[in-house]
DNA sequence: GTATTATTAGTAACAGTTACTATTACTAAT
DNA sequence: ATTAGTAATAGTAACTGTTACTAATAATAC
């Protein structure tokens, strides 16, 4: 029944340029650049390859509150900072397993960035009491 | 010089039911409520006064990835839980100072919050050597 | 090569938020 | 109390990032 999902060279190039680059670029962003050696690609293409490759975890969402959305090739476990002052997004990577104090921590970054560390943001997700119930229901 | 900001109806109004509601509202739920009461206030009012209030510290903007922002009248210090299945944002207040970690913690929030913890997003912000650099410029 | 159909380019639609503007209504000074 | 000055408002238009639609194209299996 499913086909395989095609490897167009639209795929492609937004692939190995997002591998390529580290400043997790917007849509927008990787669009004028694959246009430049492919000039009919259309934003709509760079959004659903993206989402497509998001899905099959061979890219990440980059989400900071009052920004555009933006992509990571590096789907490795690493955590971002984004710049207040021009909106860029650097990557942290922390080998530390062991749980640090927040003023601890926020001395660390600083010094292993060079950012002027303001704080950060923590937010949890998962499934309320009433979604699990009603999918528990849904199952039966 | 410079005029105090008026305490309009509009303003009390707003503020009161963010102040009254635990579920961190949308400016159009918002909105929609206080219609019933003033029902010729218009959307960017809302708005306008959400966004004052913020930054006189008597408000905090709650903001998810893909969702629509929110508003706390709630401006002590806590976490928030989204549900990925209807949206809602719950309140966590923790009071633990010492560091946790990551799985103890997951364990920890779904017994306080009843949710099917699925994880958490962190993310940190400041500002970048070359903005700080830039900024130190115009100083002088 | 041909048939099948996933994918594309181009464009329109959409949603949330912000900007604009003429009018209204607080406030303070007279 | 009246007035002058101006912050704030209602209503609406504009904007921005993202998604949806559709006819044409091109990757793949046979
Ligand atoms: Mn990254
Ligand atoms: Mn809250
Ligand atoms: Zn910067
Ligand atoms: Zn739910």
């Amino acid at each position: 029944m499913n086909r395989k999902p095609r490897f167009t060279k639209q795929r492609k190039l937004i692939l190995d340029e997002l591998k390529k680059v580290k400043t997790h670029p917007t849509a927008q962003e990787l669009y004028d650049s694959i246009r430049k050696v492919l000039p009919n690609i259309s934003l709509g293409t760079v959004y659903r390859n993206l989402e497509l490759l998001c899905q099959q975890g061979m890219a990440k969402r980059v989400e900071f509150p009052e920004a555009q959305r933006r992509y990571d090739g590096d789907v490795s476990r690493h955590y971002h900072i984004q710049c207040v002052g021009c909106g860029k997004v650097d990557d942290i990577y922390v080998n530390e397993t062991r749980a640090i104090r927040e003023d601890e921590l926020i001395r660390f970054l600083g010094i292993k960035t060079n950012y002027d560390v303001h704080g950060q943001k923590i937010d949890f997700f998962g499934l309320c009491p009433e979604c699990k119930s009603r999918k528990n229901q849904e199952k039966l």
